[in-house]
RNA sequence: GCGCCGGUGGCGAAGCGGCUAACGCGCAGGUCUGCAAAACCUGCAUUCGCGGGUUCAACUCCCGCCCGGCGCUCCA
């Protein structure tokens, strides 16, 4: 099933497949590694995910780009206070950025580029520029783009500029441009910051041009897809675009890709609000990897997504039920052969749930008939209508659900106590909830111990301490689950 | 100001010119259970921001209004 996709850029549901028949070719604008990732940043990442999972679920091959931009305005500011250079401060956050990837179960791109290692592209593609007449240098040295060389710039973001010509916000700084809307492609080298000496001086790049370069170095002048948050649409997408194409004169990327942004409580997530989470902020406060996974990907990514805490404690109780759900048809023991029923709702649930997501990548409707042929199959295992083909069917559909959804494998403990181990050794753990450090010092042996011996005392009616025991368990947030089978417990 | 997006049940959220308005969470009652939990069953929007219009038929299309968000500057 093909996949159509939202294309920004043609203001219109395209199809998208592999324009050269062999792997689709994406770039996705990756971090500035100075700082940890917020969950802004990780919806963006996460919905790429989303996207690269999909399309290898259908059988397209994908050659996925992702740039990390190491070394920019903040890092050499961050550094410097720091007392670092800038390599080493951004190594730091570029490896805890690809740690909480990992938490949250987002898969690495084919292709990691930094910036600082592709510098003569870079340069290369400001010398083309400048042959083309559309780079040029001011009396510091710094390379700007003439954006009069250009005009179809605006066409993604829908913008005439032709009004908004040089207005009186000039910037001081910036005086020596022709044009106040050109942007710097090459910065000067100013004293004591990080620069490379190269054939168009001594400098460093802009942000825009590393994407450029980059994308075309590994991806061709032409690809397919170009993805990221809404906010990159302009001016940097924008910037690429002309960047590139002035250049080439070739579509830089045919299909373009925007993520919303995520609002927290209704409004916009930033630090003087006070309503600015990392992810790591979220795992001590106790939260699950998986839940914030499921809830950053259920709305689907054309839509603004308010995070809450209330979203986050519904993911958690909807993933349970997954969970639980798939325990019970792993281990129990069913009767040989097929209830045809059940194997029209699983193909049904199958196809329901591709289609959702051949439509614009719709989550939250794919979610709806997963959870459509849970309570079928509960129900028929209540009756005892379930059988062992029936179960082999509906595991292999809860399979191709995780594939994308990726939270049936419960790896939370793993990520929450990485995450505790951080806050120990970064002196943050104030900031941990303490009934997480409650929950996390009992360990599964402890557990199995008293769960052990409640059974012993339920065997002699002893109801009293039993419940005593479930009650202690359940303070420390374990839940236990009898059953025929014998007792069940989970961590909430 | 200009531009874009949205306003659906207690909450999140999908949806389509005409099927009982998905699904999740939550809540209430029931079944099961030593009691719970899990699971299942039943119920919880006569209604889709407001006012017009088009149509045999609109939550779904058009117009206006109100409210919210975002972009136009570094930002996922």
């Amino acid at each position: 099933m093909t996949l159509r996709l939202f294309n920004t850029l043609t203001g219109q549901m395209d199809p998208l497949t592999p324009s050269d028949g062999e792997a689709l070719r994406m770039y996705a604008c990756g971090p500035t590694v100075y700082d940890y990732g917020h969950i802004g940043n990780f919806r963006t990442f996460l919905q790429v995910d989303v996207l690269r999972r999909f399309l290898k679920l259908t059988g397209i091959k994908v050659r996925h780009v992702m740039n990390i931009t190491d070394v920019d305005d903040k890092i050499i500011r961050n550094a410097a206070a720091a007392g670092v250079s800038i390599g080493a401060y951004s190594a730091e956050f570029e490896k805890a950025f690809f740690e909480d990837l990992d938490t949250l179960g987002v898969e690495r791109p084919e292709i990691i580029a930094r910036a600082t290692e592709h510098i003569p592209r870079m340069v290369e593609l400001v010398q083309r520029l400048a042959a083309a007449g559309a780079a040029y240098q001011t009396e510091d040295g710094s390379w700007y783009f003439r954006l009069a060389a250009f005009p179809e710039y605006g066409k993604l973001s829908k913008k005439d500029l032709s009004g908004m010509e040089d207005g009186a916000r000039v910037d001081l700084d910036e005086y020596e441009k022709d044009s106040a809307r050109d942007f710097a492609l090459w910065k000067a080298a100013k004293p004591g910051e990080t620069s490379w000496d190269t054939a168009i001086g001594r400098g460093r790049p802009g942000w825009h041009l590393e994407c450029s370069a980059m994308a075309m170095e590994f991806l061709g002048e032409s690809f397919d897809l170009h993805a990221g948050g809404e906010d990159l649409m302009f001016p940097h997408h924008e910037n690429e675009i002309a960047q590139s194409e002035s250049v080439t004169h070739k579509p830089f990327a045919r299909h373009w890709m925007h993520v919303r942004f995520l609002l927290v409580d209704g409004r916009k997530m930033s630090k003087s609000e006070g309503n600015f989470y990392t992810l790591r902020d979220l795992l001590l406060k106790g939260y699950k990897a998986s839940a914030i996974r499921l809830a950053l990907i259920s709305v689907p990514y054309r839509h603004q997504f308010n995070f809450t805490f209330d979203g986050l404690v519904e993911a958690t109780s909807a993933i349970e039920r997954l969970r639980t759900f798939r325990q019970r048809l792993v281990g129990g023991g069913f009767a040989p052969g097929e209830n045809s029923a059940l194997q029209e709702a699983a193909l049904k649930a199958q196809s329901d749930y591709i289609a959702a997501l051949a439509n614009d990548l719709n989550t939250a409707e794919a979610r709806a008939p997963i959870f459509d042929l849970l309570r079928a199959a509960n129900t028929a295992m209540d009756q005892g209508q379930l059988k062992s083909g029936d179960r082999d069917a509906i595991l292999a559909v809860l399979a191709e659900f995780d594939a994308i959804f990726c939270v049936l494998e419960d790896r939370d403990a793993e990520a929450t106590q990485r995450a505790l181990e951080w806050a120990e050794q970064t002196g943050r753990l104030n900031d941990v909830a303490p009934e997480l450090l409650t929950r996390q010092g009992l360990t599964d042996a402890a557990i199995d111990a008293l769960v052990a011996e409640r059974t012993q005392a339920k065997k002699q009616r002893n109801f009293a301490r039993a419940d005593q025991i479930r009650n202690e368990l359940a303070e420390k947030g374990v839940v236990l689950e009898d059953s025929k089978d014998g007792v069940r417990w989970k961590r909430k």
